[in-house]
DNA sequence: CGGTCTCTTGACGGAGTTCAAAGCTAGTGG
DNA sequence: CCACTAGCTTTGAACTCCGTCAAGAGACCG
């Protein structure tokens, strides 16, 4: 499967497109590759594009006031990441977006969206989708943060994505989960 | 200000209205009352409708294992409230919707909001700019929850919505910022 | 290889929860 | 309009989960 295929069964997933307004839309769209260990965004910095995963792997992070890194997104193959807010507003970013292993994207600038929505009306309902589901799952892990004891946020990270466990190094699940890395190793000590 | 006028500035707060597509949409708005104490939506049902909340105030809350009721979001007016992954899906609902005060609503179906989309196109663009704005602050306050500690948490909500703390008890309070009611008038207590 | 990064393990401490009891407040009905 | 009750809030004491700190083992890479 193409980028580009990959691309277009993503955005069939929420919504009908055509051969036509594909074609239309991949034009907007430029290919960027990010090294292992390199930035995507940098905090301070305004992020500039939204971007589509279709090969490699991404984090999103924040330091906080103590230099503590805290992920706040993960990003596989067929996923978007960006920072939303900066994105949108034009204010500098307070994340930060790395690649964990190399990875190439599909991204796409504010204004090129704009014109997307212009030419590709049904894009706009694509968005609106997408973006649902990243504040449903995203209200999820909150619940989840304030409800459940380290070991069952743990285990339910584990058997919905799996994957993730062979790919990303232990420190960085203890930061997406809300842990730290010691919890991790003793929680997975435990068989 | 009428509830409608509410509801035009709200919206013209992200995008252009005009007075005839306001006429439009409001047609499919329907008007609901919801006494203190009484739901909006309860779990297990769909949520059939999201809401604007003209007068009042809510709370949007799920329930643990232990039976401990975890508030996820507070709306009040001039704020949107609904379960929005059981009203998009048509799936049962996870979480409860109450009034803590008497609320008017304007609420809207999944099917007529559909229809606002056919006729009043800019509306699509509208809600993803909501939809936006809630995973924006939502994945903030994870941030927080997991970075701050609890009496960072309360002053920084102190801070930015000092209203709030008029009109919920601090068992609400508590369970929205993901701490306990005595940790809250510990905090307090000191000055 | 040598050095850096990752992971494990142990001991300790503390932030915040749990449990319990009592004071306070506000709503309700007689 | 007052008395009563239920819910809200405070306070104290004990506990515990999980983070912190530290040290060492292993793994990976230049």
């Amino acid at each position: 499967m193409t980028s580009l295929q990959l691309l277009r069964s993503n955005i069939s997933e929420k919504v009908p497109i055509t051969d036509a307004e594909m074609e239309l839309i991949s034009k907007y769209f430029r290919t960027k590759s990010i090294k292992k260990k390199k930035d995507f965004n940098r905090i301070g910095e305004v992020c500039k594009d939204f971007a589509f995963v279709c090969k490699g792997f991404l984090r999103s992070y924040s330091i906080d006031e103590k230099g503590v890194e805290h992920i706040s997104r993960i990003a596989f193959e067929n996923y978007w990441i960006g920072d939303l807010y900066s994105f949108f507003t034009g204010e500098p970013s307070e994340y930060a977006i790395e690649a964990i292993e190399d990875s190439e994207l599909f991204v796409i600038s504010f204004y090129d969206l704009d014109r997307i929505y212009l030419e590709v009306p049904i894009m706009e309902r694509f968005f609106r989708k997408l973006f649902v589901n990243a504040y449903v799952s995203t209200l999820h892990r909150l619940n989840s943060t304030v409800s459940e004891p380290v070991e069952v946020r743990y285990k339910n990270l584990l058997k919905s994505h799996p994957d993730l466990f062979q790919r990303m190094p232990l420190n960085y699940i203890a930061s997406y989960l809300g842990m730290t890395p010691e919890s991790v190793s003793r929680i997975r000590k435990k068989r």
